[in-house]
Formats: structure tokens, C-alpha cells, sequence
DNA sequence: TCCCTGTCGGGCATATTTCCCGCCAGACTC
DNA sequence: GAGTCTGGCGGGAAATATGCCCGACAGGGA
């Protein structure tokens, strides 16, 4: 049985959708039938065409692939969907699934593998790109989610103001400690962290959900 | 004088060079000759094949493209280079500009667009893609901080660097440097922008877009 | 030519980080 | 009660980093 498998391309980059397409055409039993460029057009043109696979990238302007995966896995449950990210980031892959995704592929993955993923995901089997695996098992063996946990109340306390850039002085000054303790615990939070840098303790920050972006992010491009 | 351009694709993501791949074989005076994928691949390969354009994207890991852009301009200043480049910011065209590349296009254009700064660089004119010459436009009427085009395109290099919490030592290593001279950078560089202290950085270098939060985490090294 | 800017790094006083220590207060055990 | 455990607090001192200075040197204009 060698059906053509109708594919669906969504990504905002033209030139990745050529780079689609040109190595699709190699295969003879794939066929893209639809692209989109961003996620409210990849949902309209779901219901339109119903293909069989669709390959979406999930950093999208405005809405995002994310949204778009939910909303076409709500029309229809058994939608295919691979997402195809530059995002080597695990968590990226984590929310992916959550949303319903079968695959997830970097795009520094050689192009076979994509290829791998796209019969594997016909059949129903779930995908992960070799780099992402591993990021992803390191990350459950590793000390990071649970790491919050070990700082006392108090510095994780410190930590929300140290990561706010509040100066050291103004945080002894509220808690009405010494700046030296504050000192110390910096210290303490960064060891127990396991990073060396105030840049390292930043981004486990906002990774960690202390540090609220929205209070940061603002205008820009 | 219809002789064929040849051109060199600098880019670590392998789909989005089978993208151009694709695209170009479409024009019948263009060749790709030669393709890289970091940095130093690039100038390497230049050397050797000697293109007459190349394609380079600037977001790439290790020796970033920035870096490559000035060694290639050492070996040959009329070498003729088009950055294209997800980041729609257009501080990064600034600095692109700065360290030789004579035309910036943002991924998100029309495949034409590229085509078209393939020509008119050839003929050694300058170009932007619209959306880029627009946010630069806008940016000059004021409203933006201009901060970032402060800094020199080695700060600039250095800044992107250090945001990702790499390592003095390891920025030293990669661009061939003192950890003296990174430290040096460094302090200028929180001095142009007005910090005192690496989470204000990092802060800022969120705010400008130079840290992708998406990207953050993927702790490759 | 000379000047200017950018890059590179040494020097060095000052500030901070790092790691040690002891002190105190609750809490929980025996 | 006495013992011991953990968390909060901060001093001390050595190791490092920072802040700011400097000079050198190359390339690009006026």
C-alpha cells in the first residue's frame, strides 16, 4: 500500500518551507498539499485540506504553533503533527506534546531525520530528535527541577529581589538584615543552585517562573 | 555579461539550506559552490572556493556569524556578504553592517527579497529588507534607545556572549582573546548601558531581544 | 601626513565573592 | 530537662572580580 501522504507545512519562514518542499519532492509517496505561515491560517487550512501530517514550526509570530497544535487537535483528535523547532530546549518539547504534538524535530537535525519522524508519526509511533532525548534525560536525572526546594524560605526570598536586579543595600534595608547577610546568602542561593554566575542565576530564574517577564519585556522590532 | 554568480550558503540549519539550495537552482545564473555551517567553517571554505556572494546567517553557535563576517572582510574587503537572519531587530543589522555585510534580510521576507539582494549586491548596492529598513527608520525618529548601536561589533559580540552565560575564559577562547580584554569588554560594555550589575544586563539584554527567552536553557556548550 | 576609533591587554586600588566560623532561637527527640 | 538539628544572622580573611586608568597598535579617513 503506498498511499501518498498528504502533508501540511506551517512555518513563518519562506525559505524553510521551500527547504520543505525540495526535500519532500525527493520522496515519491509525499506530497505537500498545503502550507500556512502562521498558526490562525494552519488551523483554517486544517480543516480546509485534512491532511495527514502536518509540520509546524512553534515560533511563530502572534499566535504561536502552540495554540495552533491545540486548537487543530481539538477539531480533530487524531491529527498528526510534528513540530519542527530551532528551540533545542527541552521544556520546548515538553509543552509540544502536551499539546498534542507526535514529534518533535530541531532543525539542526539532518533533514533524514525528519523524513524518519514523518513515517514514524503515519504510524502513530512518537518521535524524538536524538539531541532532544538526550537534553531531556538529563534534565530528569538532573538536580534542576527540584533545585528550588532546597533553599530556605528566606532565600528563596532573597533570591525574587536578587533577581530583580534590587541592589544589595535595599534588600537589607527591607528585611532589616545586614547587607553582609545578603551577601551570604547570594552565595548560599547560587551554590545551592549550582551556577557561578549572576547571568546563570537570571536565566534559572526565568526559567523557574520567579522572575516575571512580563515586568521586563516592552517595546522592541 | 551573463556569467554565473557563485555563491557560498553559510547556515547551521541544513533544511533552510536545502531552502536555498532550492531557491537559487530556480535562477539560472546562480551556483551554489560552497556551504558552512558555524563560522569558522565559513572562512575556511571562503578561502578556498573564493564565492563571489555569500549567504550567511548571523545566529549560529559558536564562532557566531559576526565574527566570521570580519575575518572573511580581513582576508578580502571586497568580499560581498548578505546577512540573512531571523532576528527582525534591527540593532542586528546594525552591527551586521558594521562588520561588512553589505545587505540584511530577515527570514520572514518573500524569497524575492533575497533574490533581489543577490543582484544588487553583486553590483555592490546596499540593501535592507522592508520590514528591517522600516524598524531602522523608526528607530532613528527616536523613540527607540539606540543603546545597543552604542557598542562597538566586538562589544556587541561579546554582550550576546555574555548574556548566554558563557564563560569569560570560554569568550576569550572562542575569539581568541585575553580574559583580560573579555573583562575589559565587559565593564564597558555595563557601562554604555548604564548598568552596575549583571541582572540588570541580563535584564536588558531580554528587553533588546538579544537574549532569545526561547532559546534559553538549551544549554548546549 | 596626522588624527580618530576600535581592539587589545597590563596595572592596581577597591569591592565583592567565597568559604570559614560562631551565635542565637525554635523544634523535635529522648 | 538536656541534647541535637535546622535556619537565620553576621564577622573575618583570603581569593577574585570590578572599575577605571593607561599605552600600543592597526586601519580608515580628512
Amino acid at each position: 500500500m503506498s498511499s501518498i501522504i498528504k502533508i501540511m507545512l506551517v512555518d513563518d519562514h519562506a525559505i524553510v518551507r521551500e527547504g520543505y518542499r525540495s526535500l519532500l519532492q525527493k520522496q515519491d509517496n509525499m506530497r505537500v498539499i498545503a502550507e500556512a505561515s502562521d498558526g490562525a491560517q494552519a488551523y483554517l487550512s486544517y480543516k480546509e485540506h485534512q491532511p495527514d501530517i502536518v509540520i509546524m514550526d512553534i515560533s511563530m509570530p502572534g499566535q504561536g504553533g502552540l495554540e495552533a497544535i491545540s486548537r487543530i487537535k481539538q477539531f480533530d483528535a487524531n491529527a498528526k503533527i510534528i513540530v519542527f523547532s530551532m528551540h533545542q530546549n527541552p521544556s520546548f518539547a515538553v509543552q509540544a506534546t502536551r499539546a498534542g504534538a507526535l514529534a518533535y524535530v530541531t532543525k539542526s537535525s539532518d533533514p533524514e531525520v525528519l523524513i524518519r519522524a514523518i513515517y514514524d508519526v503515519q504510524q502513530g509511533k512518537y518521535t524524538l530528535s536524538a539531541d532532544i532525548a538526550q537534553a531531556l534525560a538529563l534534565e530528569k536525572l538532573g538536580t534542576d527541577s527540584k533545585a528550588l526546594d532546597q533553599l530556605t524560605v528566606r532565600e528563596f526570598e532573597i533570591l525574587r529581589m536578587l533577581v530583580e536586579a534590587t541592589p544589595t543595600q535595599e534588600i537589607a534595608d527591607t528585611l532589616n538584615i545586614s547587607p553582609k547577610t545578603v551577601a551570604n546568602a547570594h552565595y548560599i542561593i547560587k551554590k545551592k543552585l549550582g551556577v557561578t554566575s549572576d547571568i546563570e542565576l537570571t536565566h534559572l530564574a526565568i526559567k523557574m517562573n520567579i522572575l516575571d517577564l512580563l515586568t521586563l519585556s516592552s517595546n522592541d522590532s
